[in-house]
DNA sequence: CACATATAGATGCATTTGCATCCATATTGC
DNA sequence: GCAATATGGATGCAAATGCATCTATATGTG
């Protein structure tokens, strides 16, 4: 197998692998009557951030595209999950917090996806032999 | 560390990766004028199945959507890289072919894929330490 | 300072998604 | 054979996305 083939395998189980767990934890997650994960993760980012968080390096750091996630601090904001305020050291931009409620609503999330985790990841570990091949695989 | 906090870890390891890869690799296509991901994987199914395949078949075996696979097939058949045939033996399906169009598309967009996959994939493998513990972890 | 360029974020519009429902044919149990 | 139910696929509608563009503020250069 040359190292191409290895890497091809590698990211066709690495999508599989991906879709399967993240379509299951959605599931999991609306299922029990919870938002999405990419309100979880800005909820987690912000709840990790005491100071706040600029979007664009939200954007960055969770691979949003620019417009999105704008729309999508919005809707949180509406929600009354987070705060959108203006930075005071730079005229164009906002800072976001999270509210409490924010929090609240994040720590009633963790739990289901913390079980859908454990559970989807369990099973993927059994798919693991798509993958250690790229893992052995020299870096350079 | 738990058997929870490795694979909580890994999932973490997972998105990162694919969420990374995946962007970089559908602007790879995008850059070079090439239709999106999607439609190569349908293509690349069809073309190794001789005999057409049904669309509840593909629909599991890619994680499509039902309504979304509906529609992507029908985009599909309108930009002449398939054919949808009423299935002879069950009234209330289709069998999916591939056209020549469609054959000739996919030659021509797997190149750059390949090329992609391969640039993205030997970055991945530097991210290779977030899920090795995963891997290692007995399965049950 | 004045002007050109870069950056943060919002927005209009077309396309795509997700969900619920709907239609048609298959299958099952009586 | 016939009603009840299940399955394959399409569709209407609301919501989300991607892209290009727009506004406002920052920064950099002469």
């Amino acid at each position: 197998m040359t190292d191409f083939e290895t890497r091809e395998a590698a990211w066709i189980a690495l999508n599989q692998i991906h879709a399967r767990a993240h379509r299951n934890i959605e599931r999991a997650l609306q299922d029990a009557g919870m938002p999405r994960l990419d309100w979880y993760d800005v909820l987690w980012a912000l709840e990790c951030a005491p100071d706040g968080v600029r979007p664009y390096q939200m954007q960055e750091a969770l691979l949003f595209e620019q417009s999105g996630f704008s729309r999508l601090a919005m809707r949180l904001e509406k929600e009354g999950l987070i705060i959108r305020r203006k930075d005071k050291t730079d005229g164009r931009g906002l800072v976001l917090h999270i509210t409490d409620q924010g929090k609240a609503l994040r720590g009633k999330i963790w739990p289901v996806y913390r079980q859908a985790i454990d559970q989807e990841m369990r099973h993927a570990s059994e798919q693991k032999d798509c993958l250690t091949a790229l893992l052995d695989l020299p870096r350079k």
